[in-house]
DNA sequence: AACAAATCCTACCTCAGAGGTCGGAAAGCG
DNA sequence: CGCTTTCCGACCTCTGAGGTAGGATTTGTT
């Protein structure tokens, strides 16, 4: 399994808060009736998101939530990144400010990590993959087929 | 974290396997020698290998493991799906012969998991990434820098 | 002011799986 | 025979995923 089901619960959500218009804030229970998830956990889940911008709140009564940006403009990598934390493939794999990629095993004078090659390619086609996608994307998709089965076809 | 140390650990074996030649088996304990990893572990993750056809056995006083095919011919996908398992980037998603994907909670009169474009996406990249890399590829890669450390450089 | 609806926050619980160890059986050398 | 190595199953520990509970705080409505 590559994400947990805290990526998954947190992109549907973020696509219910899409599909909602953005006027005004809807509340966790609507969610959790669409999605059918535990309140008390997306809470958690909701409260990732608003930390790293991408969500607003208004508590009190009506309150709830909305995006902080028009959908369009949030990129899926940045919603994934919030829910899971940094995208690395591997647990040996500290990618440092400009493109290099050092190894934890590298330290001791083995011969270089080779694995190294293929998890940063591997973490390139992920990034790629949700970088190109924008919320907008799932939410038109999720629009299009309410309910009817679909061959699912995209790179 | 996208794979575990399985992964890890035994992509470096099958380099380690790829750098010897394949004419004599080699020992697990060499491996572990040169890569500091905990035989018995090791024994587990090469057993998966092995049922997956990717590497053979010889049993008894110089026995050890060998590469069933050409570094040539194994592409790192088949090595990562025989350690980890099949490649789902999340729990609900059962691909089916054809190239459908059928999500779990589609089954219920839901409109239809949105999120199932994304993860469809991801998957491909990520299978992209590992089935567009040989072995082959790797042991040249260890090969070449042998200490050194390099800029990672591949999409 | 009182109430209800909602977010916010901290602490806690449970269970599966990662990561690893151990002991021994079988197989093939010399 | 004895040594080396693969093979196999049982076991152990600890972390994190997934979820629950309870209350504090904010805000709209009556």
């Amino acid at each position: 399994m590559l994400f947990s089901t805290r990526a998954e619960y947190g992109v549907r959500l973020m696509v219910e808060l899409g599909r909602q218009g953005d006027t005004e804030p809807v509340a966790l229970s609507t969610v959790t009736e669409n999605e059918h998830l535990p309140l008390s956990y997306l809470e958690h889940l909701v409260a990732k998101l608003r930390k790293a911008g991408l969500v607003e709140s208004q508590r009190g009564a009506h309150g709830g939530y909305r995006l902080a940006r028009p959908a369009e403009e949030i990129d899926m990598l940045e919603v994934v990144q919030a829910l899971e934390g940094a995208i690395a493939p591997m647990e040996c794999f500290h990618p440092d400010p400009e493109g290099k990629v050092s190894c934890s095993h590298e330290a001791d004078g083995d011969h270089a990590c080779a694995t190294k090659m293929l998890w940063t390619r591997v973490q390139g086609g992920v990034t790629k993959a949700l970088g190109g996608t924008t919320l907008a994307d799932l939410v038109e998709f999720a629009e299009g087929q309410t309910g009817k089965p679909v061959v699912a076809g995209a790179a």
